[in-house]
DNA sequence: TTTAAAACATGATAAAAATCATATTTAGGA
DNA sequence: TCCTAAATATGATTTTTATCATGTTTTAAA
């Protein structure tokens, strides 16, 4: 479903989400083990959502990545959007060219009403709407 | 969701659920171009399914690959559980070691339920009740 | 104004997945 | 029996993804 590079970066906006804010940045070190992806490489995700605008950052001492309001208004599929190219939530299971609602192929009915519905979540809910789910302990982080 | 080799491997089964037989078998030059798969790269496939019994096969001339009556009362989950290893339907959508329905992660609810139905469907429907739906004309092959 | 701490940019390496190639074994038919 | 057509076994290559490493730029604070 998603790429491991996907699944990091959800996991790294989701802590900034809960943990970070305008006036409190936190650095690539200090979250990479509690989030639990290797450093160098969380470095270069969280540069790449920042480049794209998903996330905010400021360099120097003192410095260090951090959601802004508009920022936890995105939702995760923006998110992965950045992280993942290609519509890979749209196409058929099978990656069949003439897969469709009209000639299903034989997996098509069994996946897509379930999988639209997946879909829509990630696209309504925005990155602020989970962090309140997080702070009110309907669901959970250790990530 | 599923790799490449197991979408290979799917279209593979059902191509022969349509079109062989215990005395129609099929070899794989003449089913590459059919599936849309790179032809060595299916015979590979096939020889891993045929050694783990999900498909038949014959050597020699004449020779070629079929499902037997056994074959074709299997799911496809079995299909994708001997090419895919690894337990992937039912690990987190996030990797989380520590994810369950008691302490879901963020994205656990949104998924889990309408992915079990999924899994559900793969684990009871047999590749004869798939090539059964395709011979009545409710789903559709061009693979 | 100098220093050091941070993100940023870029590229190198490693691991995994996909693809290709080829020699070996089996079996049908002349 | 011998030839040939097929699967089988095995390994090599390529491509993609994941990971690591390192020099450059920006900025807060001494």
């Amino acid at each position: 479903m998603f790429s491991n590079s996907s699944k990091y970066a959800i996991k790294a906006v989701l802590f900034l989400a809960v943990n970070s804010s305008e006036d409190h940045r936190i650095m690539v070190k200090d979250m990479a083990e509690p989030i639990n992806v290797p450093q160098a490489y969380l470095a270069k995700l969280l540069q790449e959502l920042s480049r794209k605008g998903i996330i905010s950052s400021k360099k120097g001492p003192k410095g260090g990545f951090f959601l802004s309001k508009e920022n936890s208004q995105l939702t995760l599929m923006d998110v992965v959007n950045v992280i993942d190219a290609g519509d890979k939530f749209n196409a058929c299971l099978l990656s069949l060219e003439k897969c469709n609602a009209d000639k299903p192929c034989p997996l098509h009915d069994l996946a897509i009403p379930s999988r639209s519905k997946f879909i829509h979540s990630l696209n309504q809910n925005s990155i602020k709407d989970f962090s309140n789910q997080i702070e009110q302990g309907k669901v959970f982080l250790p990530l």
